[in-house]
DNA sequence: TAACAACCTACCAATTTAGTAGGGAATAAT
DNA sequence: ATTATTCCCTACTAAATTGGTAGGTTGTTA
């Protein structure tokens, strides 16, 4: 499951993505509108920038907002910066991957089952992005 | 992720799977020859078999033996037993429903995109069972 | 130089994870 | 009947993670 965090940092970037071109928002804007935390929400803000997915902007007539499309944010990198890894074991994961202590991996079955549930779960998570978000909320 | 709970399950279950048919197996077996702490291993082995998977036999001559076929023990049942929801989200669960509390979900689109995507995990951990472990692990 | 707004460090309580300890209860063999 | 065997049950624990909060710092603009 999705760390709380993480569904914060979606609906975060739903609104963004909904302002998109429109200039900086402001992290209090997003924290009353879309009901998160405020300062809970900086850190999440803070985290999604250093991941080059946001851009921010201090003083008056600051905020932050998206540095690309949103076309061109997939659901699978908010998830691996927020959340963390998407594959179900270590030893199968992309971008976290860990060996496993006890198995072969050449002849590991579990491993193999994992891999195909990674390669249909990153299917959609690669492709689908925060403009398919916004689209699907009718 | 898996648990590492999780990860023991399986490892459990397929040694279970190896030798179905062949009478009840002792807990120190499959702890020592899959190396699982072995009080940890009692604990997960009694969950299954609550949940219907295996059955056991006290005194001399005694363990644990599957209650039905590998061919019919679903990786998705194991995970919902031992790690909980599959889905990404509570409200996307099909066993582990609960509402979220603050959107709409018939106008929700992140909500939409994780049915997709649980829909594609499912479609394989569901499929997938116990004898496709065996079979993969050459 | 004042106000504004993001940034940074540090802390905290509650929950979950990954176990351990130790005895109880059922079964089988002697 | 008793002993050995094996699963079963309750309770405890340390460490990590989750979901925050507090308060000051730094950079920007008017």
């Amino acid at each position: 499951m999705l760390s709380k965090k993480t569904q914060y940092a979606f609906r975060a970037l739903s609104y963004l993505a909904d302002n998109y071109g429109k200039g900086p928002v402001l992290i209090s804007c997003i924290a009353s509108e879309k009901n998160i935390p405020l300062k809970f929400l900086e850190n999440i803000l803070n985290e999604l920038k250093k991941a080059n997915m946001l851009e921010s902007k201090k003083g008056k007539g600051g905020g932050y907002s998206l540095k690309v499309s949103p076309k061109n944010i997939s659901l699978a990198t908010v998830i691996r910066v927020i959340n963390g890894p998407i594959a179900l074991l270590p030893c199968v994961s992309l971008n976290f991957y860990e060996k496993c202590e006890d198995c072969n991996e050449e002849h590991c079955g579990l491993r193999k089952m994992m891999t195909i549930t990674r390669d249909a779960t990153l299917k959609i998570l690669e492709k689908k992005t925060l403009y398919d978000i916004l689209v699907a909320a009718v």
